[in-house]
RNA sequence: GCGCCCGUAGCUCAGUUGGACUAGAGCGUCUGCCUUCUAAGCAGAGGGUCGGGGGUUCGAAUCCCUCCGGGCGCGCCA
């Protein structure tokens, strides 16, 4: 609701400048810093007054008298040195949140192009860990959110599984644990097999570490697997495929769902990287380098601009970028060296980089490539959906058809903004200028561990890490809190709290009420910080459920039902609907401006989706949502209602405590949590 | 060495394209509030040279420069 009138006066007052002074400005509105200001503002005047010479509050008062009517708008006022403060229709914007709460999504297929979103793609070699549930979370609720907007979405889980981690793992059940392929499959069938290769690759790597020469091992093993022979490329696939049943459930259990898993073990054997190869080549984007340190290796050259730079804003500029920095006006010498700017794709033995594989996938996604997989069934929804794979089999015929997308972002923590930005790169070294443009890295950074948490889980740290706010997560030291553990933890906490408030529900439904919350409460943490803040992993803080938490948001819902089930029991006849004039007499300021407040906010939720979309950033939302929740509680304790005696405000607050409770519903299940009904 | 990110209250963090007064939350601390729709809650108090210094502007936490401090990346690893 606020999100149009937002739109619809930005749109009136632009046109207004555009017609009275002939001068074409973007104009910003903001929320004013007090509701007796009114509900929108915007500086406009100022900007106007530097191009006209004049001062910005006469141009504010003509304006104000001029402008015009605007539907859902009371009144304009002059305030400050400038500023154009919009008041609304209060009564009519109440009604228009009362109607439409919960239903703010747009149609599904307004936009009928695809988007593809790549995220959570754990090396299945071991359990996943907290940094991966950072991007899970954000993945899946930046695709809830698109889905939202009317966006057709394709959420992909790319699978490593013929790399060096599975391959590390693969050593340490050949040759420390001595298993056959048999052993495996046995072990791969218990349900902590992910726990299990968590610490065997701890061990791996420590084992590699204490004689090197034990390195040929890796090596071996990882020809080995790309090439589909032997007891290691057997073992390879028990484990690749049975870790990847173990995400999958990890997932299900935050209800992160995928689409289809790409495997490079098919981006292998179909060939794909050859077909792109051959492509990078023909088109002069890589080149074998003859003299140098990379003699003998393809390169693909990097630091050009390449003309089209609009859409790069600056801070996306080449990280690596070594030497020249002002294109042509100075370090011209630097052109002399070679192996500057350049980034190996092919090594020197022939082998093609990850880096290289990538690009040949990212041009898949586009349907730039002129390859496809083939795709098998993997595994079930609990939305009855299928989960697909890609096969290197014959391929199971009614499989949809996946890629071929308009719009990608590959959900990657910032730690790889290099080679993401070299894929791109070799897009459009390819031409493909389109695409490159609509490949977004979707970055974040890091989840590491506080000194603290890293000590609570009996890891040692060294006395220059225990001075440090946080210290990295490393897989191959085995430091890291597992997310399963984390999950369990959580449910715990809340299974007990539960049990205590509602001791005469099923055994069954208390379970299910820890869960909501549990989740509720772990992805909210994950989801409250900005994208690029890091973020040092606390228990204290992440097993919190009290202020801006999850199960407080969850919790001001619960309430919200509680009151609508009490009057439904009491059976009290209320009018079905609110006439406006008799909600606009609830909402008069300055007595109505507590509830006009929350009903303001309550109808500001399209305005928050837009904002979490446009910058890429589900904290918003998270925001949204607590902010909704806190100015809820807030009003439930100022307004009784099962007590009120007048029935016409009973029935308006009732009508705004279901408004409210349906907006926050929906935010939290774009947030990927739940609301439980009792809790 | 080069690049990217960060530095805001004791702690953890918000702060749309520069804006209006007293720079906001949460946690922690202190004080109140459960015979009233569940206290996973509410009200209040205290707490800040927005890392330092310059500059642009009518106006800067926000933009530019510089310095300091921290993190990450820069491999014929993925």
């Amino acid at each position: 609701m606020y999100r149009v009138i937002e739109e619809r006066v930005r749109a009136a007052i632009g046109a207004h400048i555009e017609k009275a002074y002939g001068q074409a400005v973007s104009v910003g509105v903001e929320r004013p810093p007090k509701l007796e200001m009114g509900e929108l503002a915007t500086p406009v005047c100022f900007e106007l007054a530097k191009r006209l010479k004049r001062a910005p509050r006469l141009i504010a008062q003509e304006m104000a008298g001029s402008i015009g009517a605007i539907e859902g708008v009371t009144r304009v006022e002059v305030a400050g040195g400038g500023y154009l403060n919009v008041f609304l229709d209060r009564a009519a914007f109440f009604e228009n949140v009362a109607r439409l709460a919960g239903r703010e999504a747009m149609a599904a297929g307004a936009d009928a192009s695809k988007v593809i979103v790549e995220h959570t793609n754990i090396n299945p070699n071991k359990a996943a860990h907290i940094g991966h549930l950072r991007n899970a979370a954000l993945g899946d609720t930046f695709v809830r959110l698109l889905r939202h907007t009317g966006r057709c979405v394709e959420v992909q889980n790319y699978i490593d599984n013929t790399g060096v981690q599975v391959a590390d793992v693969v050593v340490g059940f050949e040759h420390l644990e001595k298993k056959s392929p048999g052993d495996v499959r046995t072990l791969a069938a218990e349900p902590q097999f992910d726990y299990l290769c968590w610490d065997l690759y701890a061990r791996v790597t420590q084992w590699f570490e204490e004689e090197k020469t034990r390195l040929a091992f890796r090596v071996e093993t990882l020809k080995a697997i790309e090439e589909g022979r032997g007891t290691a490329a057997e073992i390879g696939v028990i484990v690749g495929e049975a870790i990847v049943r173990c995400h999958l459930r990890t997932m299900e259990r935050l209800g992160v769902e995928y689409d289809v898993l790409p495997r490079e073990s098919e981006i292998l054997h179909l060939k794909f990287w050859k077909q792109a190869f051959g492509m990078l080549r023909e088109r002069g984007a890589i080149q074998l380098a003859t003299s140098g340190k990379n003699a003998g290796c393809w390169v693909m050259p990097l630091g050009k601009s390449e003309g089209g730079e609009k859409n790069r804003p600056a801070r996306d500029a080449l990280p690596h970028q070594g030497g020249s920095g002002q294109a042509g006006a100075t370090g011209e010498s630097e052109a002399a060296g070679e192996n500057q700017d350049e980034k190996i794709i092919v090594r020197s033995d022939g082998t093609v980089t990850y880096v290289g594989k990538d690009i040949a996938y990212q041009l898949w996604k586009f349907g730039l490539l002129g390859l496809d997989f083939r795709y098998a069934r993997f595994a079930k929804r609990p939305d009855g959906d299928d989960v697909w794979a890609s096969t290197s089999g014959a391929g199971e015929a009614d499989a949809p058809q996946f890629g071929h997308g308009s719009e990608v972002y590959n959900v990657i923590d910032s730690r790889q903004a290099f080679l993401q930005h070299v894929v791109v790169a070799g897009l459009r070294a390819l031409g493909h200028e389109e695409q490159a443009n609509h490949s977004t890295h979707f970055s974040y950074e890091m989840v590491a561990l506080s000194p603290r948490a890293a000590q609570e889980m009996g890891y040692t740290l060294s006395p220059d890490e225990e001075k440090r706010a946080y210290v990295e997560m490393s897989g191959r030291r085995g430091l890291g809190v597992k997310a399963d553990d984390l999950i369990d933890e959580l449910e715990e906490a809340t299974s007990a709290e539960v049990a205590e408030r509602h001791p005469q529900l099923a055994a069954e439904e208390q379970e299910k009420i820890a869960h909501t919350i549990a989740i509720g409460a772990l992805r909210y943490f994950l989801l409250k910080f900005t994208r690029n803040s890091v973020i040092s992993f606390d228990f204290k803080d992440a097993l919190s459920f009290e202020g801006e938490t999850g199960p407080y948001c969850q919790y001001a819902a619960v309430r919200a039902r509680n009151i609508v089930r009490k009057v439904e029991e009491q059976g009290g006849k209320l009018p079905e609907t609110i006439s406006a004039a008799g909600a606009g007499q609830w909402l008069a300021a300055p007595g109505g401006n507590d509830v006009w407040e929350l009903a303001l906010i309550a109808g500001s939720l399209g305005s928050a989706v837009t904002g979490a979309v446009e910058t890429q950033e589900p904290a918003i939302l998270a925001k949204f949502a607590f902010q909704l929740a806190q100015a809820f509680n807030n009003f439930y304790h100022k307004h009784h209602i099962l007590s009120e005696e007048d029935a016409a405000k009973k029935a308006f607050l009732l009508a705004l405590v279901e408004a409210v409770e349906k907006q926050l519903v929906a935010a939290l299940e774009l947030l990927g949590i739940e609301a439980p009904e009792r809790m």
